[in-house]
DNA sequence: GTCTTGACGTTTA
DNA sequence: CTAAACGCCAAGA
């Protein structure tokens, strides 16, 4: 019934209230629904959905490790750099000044 | 219906 | 220090 138990929703909502030239991590909306040990999830989430702004979510690391499922594989860190991130060999720089909890931002 | 894989992260050896 | 295993959930074969 798509409750909020559905995790794959879940993430979704919370991909899509990430700001403009912010990112986050799969741990943390992992962590901010209440799974972290269900990461992959999320990133299989992203694949699942095609509507949301997955190149603003990266690993823990702040790597783009999913640009290889985009159309181009420079297409992620082509959008990342459009909003004035920085990407230096598919990882993000300044990774902890850009990113966003939502456990923070949100204020749980 | 069962097994394997997958855009991760943490813990243990 | 590095390497490997576990945990979580869903989808594809």
């Amino acid at each position: 019934m798509r409750n909020q138990t559905d995790f794959f929703t879940s993430v979704f909502q919370v991909v899509k209230l990430i700001p403009r030239g912010r990112v986050t991590s799969y741990g943390a909306i992992a962590a901010y629904l209440g799974a972290k040990k269900s990461s992959r999830v999320v990133g299989y989430a992203m694949n699942a959905s095609h509507a949301i702004p997955a190149h603003r979510v990266v690993n823990r690391l702040g790597c783009l490790t999913g640009k290889m499922h985009f159309s181009n594989p420079e297409e992620m860190e082509r959008l990342l750099q459009l909003e004035g991130i920085v990407v230096k060999e598919d990882c993000v720089v300044n990774f902890k000044q850009l990113f966003w909890d939502p456990s923070v931002e949100l204020e749980l």
